[in-house]
DNA sequence: AGAAACCGTTGACAAAAATCAACGTTTTTC
DNA sequence: GAAAAACGTTGATTTTTGTCAACGGTTTCT
């Protein structure tokens, strides 16, 4: 249940057996059926998940009340609403799951004491957030520079497993772009050769 | 020189006055006139920069030549090209200052050094990373989440100094547009009451 | 197993944004 | 201080993208 996570955390910091079982402590699994809520914009994001399984989308819903999505994750992706977790502000992201998902939580409370008692785990998020940032930062990049066609390969590139997984029309949303549009980029590149 | 530089340190992690002489050997302060290059496509980003006084801006090309910014620093804020920093691989963004510029550099290796031994200084940087992120989430949302008119009076909210100080037509290539639609959706703004 | 919802695509059309050109003003440069 | 470059705006036009509608083929639900 908690391999993934410890995987994934022992590709940043190295942990002993007794150091895991130090932080399982504050670790709360959690399972989420398809299309139920993690989080609903209003509430406010009282834990952070780390996809043990399954396939998240976080969304804003704007005001004609079209979904514009904003983050998935996938296995060993972390998720929240940042700033609502933060800042104990209400969320202005909804969080469903897009498939059955085992997820792992963490509460604002336990990484608050996991912070203040244990420098491994700070050095942890600090490198978590760092990887958020520069993929964030890689993303913002080329929806601003690249044109349509290749901004799909660069994004398909960047995340193949998503794109195989996820149905077009939320990758669309993901990106800005209506359905329609994100069809016809497709059948642009199909035809290239 | 390394006024701001600690004050905004102190907000974040307060430091002794020992802790601060400590860090201040590892920092360079450097001068940038107008339109000088902070960083190249290409190469190495090995510092990232605070800025103490003057602007900044990052930018990438596309195949057309033409400039898309992707980022400011004004005075108090951190720049540089993140991904190339802590790879060590090519720089994709150019940074050249848009005001003459006083800067206080942190080298790759003196980041290192002292997330080695400065827990403190360990916590600045989670925290700096944490703000950056969060800050370029909520760009990221408005950009594909609210109409043209709402994004420019957001992104104008949120940064207010910038666009006081910045021409228009760079922050139309902020946001992704030409100078011109800029120029019509703020005259729509205006012509609104 | 059958009905309903969802998915990706296509076509026709409308709306939005980019482009090109020109202009009067500032600001910079030398 | 004069020339050149940069700036913001506007108008006319082209290009891009969104919208609406329809379709056949899934998948999902019960």
């Amino acid at each position: 249940m908690y391999d993934l996570f410890f995987r994934k955390f022992n590709e940043k910091v190295a942990l002993t057996a007794e150091e895991e079982a130090f932080v399982k402590q504050y670790l709360t699994p959690k399972k989420l059926r398809r299309k139920q809520y993690f989080l609903q914009e209003g509430d406010v994001c009282k834990s952070i998940c780390f996809v043990e399984k399954g396939a998240l989308r976080a969304y804003v819903l704007d005001e004609t009340g079209d979904e514009h999505i904003t983050a998935f994750a996938l296995e060993g992706w972390t998720l929240g609403d940042l700033y609502s977790f933060i800042k104990a502000e209400p969320a202005t992201w909804n969080i469903d799951a897009l498939e059955d998902c085992e997820l792992i939580l963490l509460s604002k409370q336990a990484h608050d004491e996991l912070l203040q008692t244990m420098p491994k785990y700070e050095t942890y998020i600090r490198l978590l957030m760092t990887d958020a940032y520069m993929a964030l930062q890689r993303r913002t990049t080329y929806m601003i520079s690249l044109p349509l066609e290749e901004r799909y390969l660069a994004f398909n590139q960047m995340y193949p497993t998503l794109f195989q997984r996820i149905p077009q029309h939320m990758i669309a949303s993901f990106m800005g772009l209506s359905a329609e549009t994100l069809s016809r980029v497709r059948s642009r590149i199909s035809n290239r050769k």
